[in-house]
Formats: structure tokens, C-alpha cells, sequence
DNA sequence: GCGGTCTGCCTCGGACCGAAGCCGGTGGGA
DNA sequence: TCCCACCGGCTTCGGTCCGAGGCAGACCGC
């Protein structure tokens, strides 16, 4: 029942990117691990898995780096969880009012109803884009 | 970001005990266990923990089992899965705004976001009782 | 009251799997 | 020729899931 680090370290690092308004000059991985502190290697797969779901691009050689490959207001949390987390689920345990799957009592209702939980945290998340999370970072804190 | 089986299970089992209405006589893990269909060693630790939690009490001996501690109206799936799987958030990076936690830019955003979400699941699982799952399932379907 | 049996209580451990992270090599651009 | 994204494989670590087995309390028949 949480997020991996994985849904955690993207969206720092796509946060990263927007924060500087990146969206034309690329940005080394190197530049964003040392700003969001995070381990470069592994950030580095994250970034290749984002780029494969169309959140990013990227450009090689000298100057080369990522880009968001939309503005801000087009990428949601949802989007970059679901691509390096996989889709946003709570519990698999199969669906519900399918074959074989509601043979025995209370099952199926417990599955609808994580379903439903599922579904809430998507609609959550799919409202809160990166260019939402740039206001709260600069209107309220540090 | 998904519920683990013990707390599906838990779940199931206390749906079961409310089903058969057993707020009185005691049901044995086997019981459970068969109608349940959940494998009965595993079934008993989990009972074990919602014990310790003080949403059922036991009896031993010869027609011993579970019971209900409270109304079905009075247990909340946000309490069965707390129970088994410890509390429910989304995402254990620290707490946001405290000492040296949000030293990285937009760090303590996101902390913040994860923490709304992890709040607004356990609201939608603290109205859900026992007794709702009841209504459901005889109301609905099998 | 006494032993047997039924049941819950408890602990240990292991198989399994995914998460987290490092590394070396490859190839494209300036 | 240097820089840097790309691409795998690989290890480590911890949690989940589940079974085995023994201990302890409760009720029974006698």
C-alpha cells in the first residue's frame, strides 16, 4: 500500500526538470541526480523507462540530456507513476464478476471495492500535474 | 501501491465471520479456513494479529474459534488492514517540513502529495464497515 | 479429579519475488 | 576524441507468503 521509490524518484526528477523550465536545452543526468540527490545509476534507468512511455526526450552526445517532451500542464503524476510503476492498482487479485474469481463469499465484493480504491487514486493523481506541483513549490515553501 | 494479500485475507475472514452472523458462537480457523478458501497456517497468524488488535477474541479448547469483538457496524476495513499491514500511507519517505527532510528542491511537495493520498485512502476505507460489505454482497450478487 | 482430545497460541524457518542499486560495454553527436 | 545517452545483466536486500512443529489452555467422558 505505498509507492515505490521508483514513482518517487521520477517524479522528483520530471519536477526537477520543470522547476527549471527546461523544456528546450536537454539536462545531463548527472545535473539532475545532483540536484534531487538521488543515486544516478538507477536514476538513469527511470529516465529510460520515462522516455519509453513518451514523457521524455532525449538527445545524445556532448550537451545531450533529457527534455520533457510536454509542457507541464500536460503530464500528470499519474503518467509518471504508471510508467515506471506499472499501472496504479490496489491489490491484484484478479477482476471481479469474471469466471471463477467470486466462488467463494464476500470475494468479489472485497475485489469491487478495491477496485474502487484503485480508482480514486488515480483520479487523484491524474489531477495533479507538473506544472501544479511547480506553484506549490514556489508559492508555499522552500 | 497495492494491498497485500493479508490484507484481502483479513479481510475476507472477518467478512465471512459477519456473514454467518457468528457475534456468539465461536467459528474455528478451519471453518474459516474452507470457506474461505485461504490456506489455514497462513489464516491463522493473520487471526493472530487482528486478535492483538482487539477486533476479535478467541476461546480455545473443544468448540472454541473467533468471534466479533464488536457490531460488524463498528469494524472498519481501514482498522482490518491497519491491523495486518501496518499503517496505511503511500510512500515512507519521512515526514514533510522537519529538520533536514526537504533539502532538495521539491522534495517536500511531493511528500506532502503522498501524504494527502495516503490520508484519502484511509478515509475511504474508514467508512466502509463490515456491515456495508454485508449489504453488498447480499444485495448485489453471489 | 484425571487423562485425552480438541482447539488456539507461538515460533522458527525457508521459498519466492520484486525493489533498489551498481557496473561495463556500446554507439551516436559535437 | 571526448562526452553522454543507451542497454543489458547482475547482485543484494528485505518483505511476503506459507508450512512444520511444539506448547498451553479448555472441555469431555470416565
Amino acid at each position: 500500500m505505498k509507492v515505490s521509490t521508483r514513482g518517487d524518484y521520477a517524479s522528483r526528477a520530471l519536477l526537477s526538470l520543470a522547476l527549471h523550465g527546461a523544456t528546450q536545452t536537454p539536462t545531463s543526468v548527472r545535473d539532475i541526480a545532483e540536484r534531487t540527490a538521488l543515486p544516478q545509476p538507477y536514476l538513469e534507468q527511470i529516465l529510460l523507462a520515462l522516455k519509453g512511455a513518451g514523457l521524455v526526450r532525449s538527445k545524445r552526445g556532448v550537451g545531450g540530456g533529457y527534455v520533457l517532451a510536454r509542457e507541464p500542464e500536460e503530464i500528470s503524476l499519474a503518467q509518471i507513476v504508471a510508467a515506471v510503476d506499472g499501472p496504479i492498482v490496489a491489490g491484484d487479485f484478479g477482476e471481479p464478476h469474471e469466471n471463477g474469481a467470486c466462488d467463494h463469499e464476500g470475494q468479489c465484493v472485497l475485489l469491487a471495492v478495491w477496485a474502487e480504491v484503485g480508482e480514486q487514486i488515480r483520479n487523484k493523481l491524474q489531477n495533479l500535474t507538473l506544472a501544479d506541483m511547480v506553484t506549490r513549490s514556489t508559492g508555499t515553501a522552500a
